[in-house]
Order: C-alpha cells, then sequence, then structure tokens
DNA sequence: CTGTTAGCGCATTCAC
DNA sequence: GTGAATGCGCTAACAG
C-alpha cells in the first residue's frame, strides 16, 4: 500500500492535518516545518489519493472531451493538444465518441459527467441542443454556432485561401465543399465567396448534393482552381485529378483546409490552412476552468488560422525531383 | 445536490446498506423489496457517486490509454475502439499521448496510474521497457515484441498482400518501409519476404536509410509493384507516382497497408490490409480485466487481418467515371 | 433476509 | 502555528 497522509505525519510526529497544509500550501505551516515534511513526503514516495481528494472536495481532476467522427484526423490532432493542454494543468481527460448520432452523443456527456468529469470539452455534432449537464461546458465548432465557445476563424481561412489563388492569377474557382449543413464548412465558404474579387467568379458545389463534375469538365467550364473545405474532401479531388492524366497545378489547383498530417505527405504538398489547435484547446480549457471557479464564462473568441502554401498552388513541378517522402 | 444511498434509503425506511445491496444485486434481499428500491432510485434520479466508490473499493473504473504519434491516424482509431470497449463494459477511458520520447511515455504511464487509472493499455514506442507500475497492463504491438499481449498478425498481412500481387502478375516487388527498428514493420516486411515464390523477387528499401529512387528508374529497374508497410507510406508513393505521370496500378502497382480513413478516398483507391481494431481492443481489455481479477494474464495473441482490394492494384481504369468522393 | 458499524484517504472546520 | 475531530458517499463485514 502506498504512503498516506497519515503515515508521514506519524514519521514526523505531527498531524495529518499539518502535513496536509504543508503539501498543499494551505493553511498556516511554518517554512522550517513544511519543508521538512516535503523532504519526508518525497522520501517515502508519497503520492496523494485522487479518490480520497476527489471524495472530499467534488473535484476529480478530470476533464471530459467529446468528439465525432474518428475519421477526421483533425480531431484526434485536437485531442492531442487538450490532452497536452489538461497535462500541462495536472488535469486528466476522459474521451467519449459521438458515435455517430446526436442521442449517443447526448449519452456520452451524461457517461462523462457520471464518471465525475469535473466539466467537459466538446465538440458538437450538427445541430447539438445542449442540455443541462450540471457541469461547465466549452465548445469548439464555428463562431456561427449558436453556444459556441472558441473556435478557428473559418471565415478568415477561406479569404486566405482566396486571396492567394487570385495572387496565383485564378480568377474562376469551384468551391468544394460536403455538406451545406455543417457551421464550419458554410463559414469558411462564406469566407472564400466574400474574399472574390470583382473580377473573380466562384462556384459553390456541395458533395451532398452533386457529384464533382468530371476533370476535363472543370477544364472547360474553365475553372482554374478547386477549393475545398476539407484535406479530407481535397485529397480525392487531388488524386482524381492525377489519375485522370491532370497536373497539378500545371492544369488545375487544389486547395484544402486543416493541415492533416497526410497533406504534407501528398505530392505535390496539399496548400492548406491550419488552425491553431493548441491555443483552440487552451482556449476551452481557460472556459472550463474558469466556470469551475465560478468565474463568468469568459465570451466566445476566434482563433487565426495561418495559411500553409505548398506544391498544389504553387507551379514549380519540383515534385519529380524531390526525395521521397 | 443529488440525492445518495442515504435518501433513498431514508424515503423507504430501510438501511443504506440493502439499498446498496439492492441496486449492486450483491447482498440477499429480496426481490420485491429489491424492485421497490429500485423503483424509487430511478424515481429519485440516484446516480451513484462514482469518487465514493473508488474511494472504497479501490476500483475507479477508469482504464487508461498510451498512445503514441497521434500523426498516425492507426491509433485515434484504435482508441475509438477502445473506448467502445470500455463504454460497453461501463469504463472510462483516460488518455494520454506518450509524446515523441521514451521517458514522456513512462511518465504518462505514471501520471495515468496516479490519476486513478486501474489499469492500462499501452501502445508502446520502440525498444519500451515497461516499468512495474502496480496496475496490470496491457501491450498492443507486433507478436515479435517481448511482453506484447495482443496485435495484429501483420506477418499474415505481409504475406496476403505478396499473394495478392503474385495472383495479379507481379514478379518483382519493392517493399518500401520507413524503419527497420518498428517491430511491427519488420513483421510486416518478413511476411512479405516469406511469401515471395519462387519465381518472384523482392526488394526491401527502408526509407530512413535511403530515398525512393526516381519513378521512372523503379520501371527500368523492372518493378512492378510497390508494397509499403503503411498507408502513410504508399500514399506519398501513389502521389508521387502520379505527379511523375505515371499510371496505377498500369504502370506500376501500389499497397499499403491498415486502411487509414483516407485510402478509400484516393484515386485510385488503395489496397491494402485491415486490422481488425475491435477484436484488438477488447483482447487488451479483457487481458488488463482478467489480471484485475487476479486471473492470470491470457496469453499473447494475434488477431487475423483482411486483405482489401482496391484500384491501385486492379488494373480497370474506373476512376475516371466513378463519382467522387 | 436486513440493519449496524466501520472505515477508504483526504481537506477542512474549529479549538488550542 | 498546530492538532483533534468530522464527514465526503459508499460498500464490506458482521450482527441481528
Amino acid at each position: 500500500m502506498n504512503p498516506k497522509l497519515e503515515d508521514i505525519a506519524r514519521a514526523m510526529g505531527v498531524s495529518t492535518a499539518t502535513v496536509s497544509n504543508a503539501l498543499s500550501g494551505k493553511g498556516r505551516v511554518s517554512e522550517a516545518l513544511k519543508d521538512r515534511i516535503r523532504q519526508e513526503a518525497t522520501r517515502l514516495g508519497y503520492v496523494p489519493s485522487v479518490q480520497a481528494r476527489a471524495l472530499r472536495t467534488g473535484r476529480s481532476g478530470v476533464i471530459g472531451l467529446v468528439l465525432p467522427d474518428i475519421a477526421n484526423p483533425l480531431f484526434p490532432a485536437l485531442a492531442q493538444s487538450v490532452e497536452a493542454a489538461a497535462q500541462a494543468r495536472g488535469l486528466g481527460v476522459l474521451i467519449a465518441d459521438s458515435r455517430g448520432t446526436r442521442e449517443a452523443q447526448a449519452q456520452a456527456l451524461q457517461r462523462l459527467v457520471r464518471q465525475g468529469a469535473d466539466g467537459l470539452v466538446v465538440v458538437p455534432r450538427r445541430g447539438t441542443q445542449m442540455p443541462p449537464l450540471g457541469v461547465p461546458v466549452a465548445m469548439i465548432d464555428a463562431a456561427s454556432t449558436p453556444g459556441n465557445t472558441i473556435c478557428a476563424d473559418h471565415r478568415q481561412g477561406g479569404a486566405l485561401i482566396v486571396e492567394h489563388l487570385r495572387l496565383r492569377g485564378h480568377r474562376k474557382i469551384l468551391i468544394v465543399g460536403q455538406s451545406s449543413a455543417s457551421r464550419v464548412q458554410t463559414d469558411r465558404v462564406a469566407g472564400m465567396t466574400e474574399a472574390l474579387s470583382g473580377d473573380m467568379t466562384g462556384r459553390v458545389l456541395w458533395l451532398e448534393d452533386a457529384p464533382l463534375p468530371a476533370p476535363y469538365d472543370l477544364l472547360a467550364d474553365g475553372f482554374t482552381a478547386l477549393a475545398a473545405t476539407s484535406d479530407l474532401i481535397a485529397l480525392p479531388l487531388l488524386t482524381r485529378l492525377q489519375a485522370a492524366g491532370l497536373r497539378v497545378p500545371r492544369d488545375i489547383a487544389v486547395t484544402g483546409f486543416d493541415n492533416h498530417a497526410f497533406s504534407a505527405l501528398v505530392a505535390p504538398g496539399l496548400t492548406t490552412v491550419a488552425q491553431d489547435l493548441p491555443a483552440i484547446a487552451e482556449g476551452a480549457l481557460e472556459s472550463v476552468l474558469a466556470q469551475l471557479d465560478a468565474h463568468p464564462a469568459p465570451p466566445p473568441r476566434t482563433v487565426p488560422v495561418e495559411l500553409l502554401v505548398r506544391g498544389t498552388t504553387t507551379s514549380t513541378n519540383q515534385t519529380d525531383k524531390e526525395t521521397c517522402p
């Protein structure tokens, strides 16, 4: 059995309360004694019992993280950032997968609070109405989502993409999204269309409504660039164009969104927009912690994004020369 | 405040112990009373305090999951399976990222046990020596890894790939791995080389040692197929070949490993080997739970894999016709 | 069959 | 500054 407060108290001839105070720095204990107690504690290899502490304080030191759709590599990446932020504060992260449906998500939320999470960070499914859970919650979605706590500046990202394409000489671009029911995607598309300058035209295509035209039809229609709302969409586009014998970006340029791990690996590298995941994770956690301390939740925030220019929009066909991968 | 055992005990004029027994089904309580107590419990919306239960029983109902390298989509996918398996047993999953180094991994392990994990599921970094942690551990790596608990049959996967390529008429293949220090990769490569029939030749290339030859040199050397030890390697190969103007699989075939989410999305679809992640997760969890019940750990196990044949090895160039994605 | 009792390990009153 | 006492909510012994 691990040593407990009582063991180290007895070993030093003081009371458990004093040891507790000394280790936590809370109560008033003389500096000298404090030091000696701390030494003895580390000497014995004392490790506080989180369970006892949780029972006593009502805080488990664990926050719950609810993610949708593990197939999108963005979410694991975000999870990593949340875990890092939590771990820097000595907190643990309980994960749950909102497998498929909003009901499953609701159950996942409940489960995490029942399992003792002090607060929740949620990447909500579309159309989520947050039920009252009794613990602080931070939502990471899109600026236009009601109740959103923090998110990347998806509009700005869209604008950066279009601006970049304009500078590269593109005047007619096809904006390709998956679903217009996604706030994130519509925000990105809005950013793109708003940024179209007078001499540019853009058409928006939602893949859930209509398939992508055949590669050569795109060229015939005068499109010189495909701007996808996600790398996960851009990758099939890119490979499909290449499989059809087109050269990217010589024949047509492609851009994505989110800078997934594979985006730097493909040839040519995918031009994309990177979210500042660490900042978003920090912000979400801060919001939860603030609410835990009975502070008001900080106002919703939007985090700047960064354009990453790679081969799918820059013409040098270096792809044949570079070593791989 | 939530109702506690005492509240429902008082409401029914019985003792807390009886309520506890009734709800857990442990002690001997008359069926009639049991039912009435359960009804009252749900009526009051009783939710047991995991913290109190954990303090009392020494079990937190949480297992820790340690993953390396979030950039590899396999690990999030595995995490999802572990979470599903845990959730089916009413357990929670605390995650930790063994960020980069083995020391970080060691700290992550410690942190999880300090945070109260009852047991650990670990996907170890290369060369990991498991320190004694005081809780049951299951390791998911490769059959050849000492101390491994359960894993996919990587050798079989390699064999399936080579056999498939042979049936498709390939006789000279280049096997491409990242690092020969990875047990998983060496097991896969071993499976491949062992499966080479008499009239086949295979060369092994580790990308950490030497770069991939230029695409046209591969053809000149007579290679008709590239067999990668991971989809994450196959994807750059595929796109690089395509960017160089080669047709896959007409000019050269490509295979991967692990069936990452993007592998079905690229064009042509990537032929690959899928691990049975749910089975692996179940097995790992079972091992931990068995050890928790003081049963001996079940013997190491290997889980069959499945070959997924897609466009990168099947010649019809349907990729121009199919809708996308 | 059911109730009483006694902690699990800690943090917090309140006396001294 | 320090210590003794109390209870967080639950379950495992044992006593009835």
